[in-house]
RNA sequence: CGGGGUGUGGCUCAGCUUGGCAGAGCGCUGCGUUCGGGACGCAGAGGUCGUGGGUUCAAAUCCCGCCACCCCGACCA
């Protein structure tokens, strides 16, 4: 039966797919102000997922949260030379406030490195009270002129962090340390997204830091999208806002500094990254709802069973949907399913229970297979880690099959047109990334040809992955 | 900032050229039949046509101003 496709199909027009996939799954909508977003329900409790996990490795990792202002005196921003050049231009300032014209302005945070390095300052005496590390839960703005839902908005939600040590190679050890722990592990083991890692170069650096480190994944479209930062800032923000302590011999040294985050971005990379035509493919992992128990028809004994069946499932901890909506179509309700990407359907009607069964269905392969009820407890959590597992091997696959190795910059641009290019660094330099950058094609990270963090871009074996991004 | 485009019901849009009762599909409400893969029938609700002015017996439609948004470029990263 020819029916037309639910969404835009990927290969026709991607981005396209991606509005339409926001919408149809009820994750979000444009906000009234311009570049804004409306984050609904389904969506945040997805983003809630997120940030119940990345919050637990974060206090792992020793931070403790904090809350810092959203406004912040304007001259705060302009004490450390780079950071206010790279972020002027997409400032949202308050000019007026209790209807009168302030005395300085303020501004909207577009991130915090300023206000916490100020109260950073104060908290600091002695080598005693370091290594200080904090996070905020928190909203920042930035003003920018493209904006698209998850990936790019004026305002989103992040995690920020930030630490101050007594040495650089202590802080530079936090900050790889917030990477890998923390990013890489969340992003491969819950989002199931085979991210890479590696340093930025000093073109993609963040304004006033002296090393930034990157978490890339690989879109369906083969387009890169960044997925979390952690920055080494050197005693930049320390000198500005005067970070100080005094050492063991009693003398005064200057505090060294990082900062790194993740944001509702990944919410984005999450949907281009599992998304397939017919909607979310949400890990179980990060799922709000795992599995839905979904009854065809209305009868009792089938509303009877979902009720049963859906209790024993939230007893093995499984996070359950029951979908008794029968006045509408078995078809609607699945296609809606398959759209939110919820990982499991468990299909309750007459004719599978007669013989004391149910139909499972796979919303990552379509797979369905006939299950006892009796068995599933067991059954379905074990599902739910092969859904899981199943995930990541496929994206895993689709960038390495869409990951080649160059030689030169051409090649380098045909390639970065449907995936991932690496080409040496010493090959590539400043001056063929800048060539890339009138293509559109940007140096996502550096690596070590093992994939690792290199300690310097200058390692004659460093690898650029060069890429076009989102 | 330069160029192009669009503003009509919750959404997507037609109608404008040639002025004459404000429309379609989807969505929504009710009833019935359906409902193991986006069901169907019937009956309904819902719109100051972005905004201000002008022309006209009459403006969604023609003219002028303004505003907002989208796309391309530039800028930014």
């Amino acid at each position: 039966m020819a029916r037309p496709p639910v969404l835009t199909p990927q290969a026709d027009d991607f981005p396209r797919w991606y509005q339409d996939v926001l919408t149809k799954a009820e994750l979000a909508d444009n906000g009234p102000v311009r570049g804004t977003m409306v984050i609904r329900p389904y969506g945040y409790g997805i983003w809630e997922r997120m940030q119940s996990e990345v919050d637990r490795r974060i206090k792992a990792a020793g931070a403790e949260n904090a809350y810092f202002p959203l406004f912040i005196p304007q001259s705060y921003l302009t004490r450390e030379a780079e950071h206010v050049e790279g972020f002027s231009p997409e400032l949202a300032v308050v000019t007026h406030a209790g209807g009168k014209e302030l005395e300085e302005p303020v501004v909207v945070r577009p991130t915090s490195e300023t206000v916490i390095g100020e109260f950073m300052a104060k908290w600091v005496q002695s080598h005693r009270d370091l290594p200080l590390l904090l996070n905020q839960w928190a909203n920042v703005v930035r003003w920018e002129l493209r904006t698209r839902v998850f990936l790019r908005t004026s305002e989103f939600l992040w995690q920020e962090g930030h630490t101050a040590h007594a040495t650089e190679a202590d802080a530079a050890a936090y900050a790889l340390r917030i990477l890998h722990d923390v990013y890489r592990d969340f992003m491969v083991n819950v989002l199931a997204l085979p991210v890479l890692i590696g340093r930025k170069t000093r073109q993609e650096r963040f304004a006033g830091a002296t090393n930034t480190l990157a978490c890339e994944a690989m879109m369906g479209d083969g387009k890169a999208l960044q997925m979390g930062t952690s920055h080494e800032l050197g005693q930049n923000f320390a000198k500005a806002f005067d970070i100080t302590y005094q050492d063991a011999e009693g003398t005064q040294q200057t505090a060294w500094t990082t900062s790194w985050g993740v944001s509702t971005r990944m919410m984005g990379g999450l949907i281009m990254g599992h998304g397939d035509d017919a909607g979310l493919r949400i890990p179980p992992k990060v799922a709000s709802v795992q599995v839905v128990v979904l009854a065809i028809r209305d009868d009792p004994a089938v509303l009877a069973a979902v009720a049963r069946i859906s209790e024993a499932l939230e007893d093995r901890g499984v996070r359950v949907k029951v979908d008794d909506r029968t006045d509408t179509s078995f078809g609607r309700r699945s296609t809606d399913w398959e759209l939110k990407g919820v990982p499991v359907r468990v299909e309750v009607g007459p004719r599978d229970l007669e013989n004391g069964e149910v139909t499972l269905v796979r919303r990552d392969t379509a797979e369905k297979q006939q299950a006892r009820v009796v068995d599933l407890p067991v059954a379905v959590p074990s599902l739910l880690d092969l859904v899981q597992g199943s995930l990541l091997a496929e994206a895993t696959r689709r960038r390495d099959e869409r990951t080649v190795d160059v030689t030169t910059v051409d090649e380098a641009r045909e390639a970065a047109q449907t995936g991932f290019a690496r080409i040496p660094w010493a090959t590539l330099g400043e001056a063929g990334e800048a060539e890339l950058a009138n293509h559109a094609v940007t140096v996502r990270c550096l690596q070590t040809p093992a994939g690792e963090v290199p300690a310097t871009e200058d390692q004659p074996d460093v690898m650029a992955v060069v890429a076009r991004a989102y």
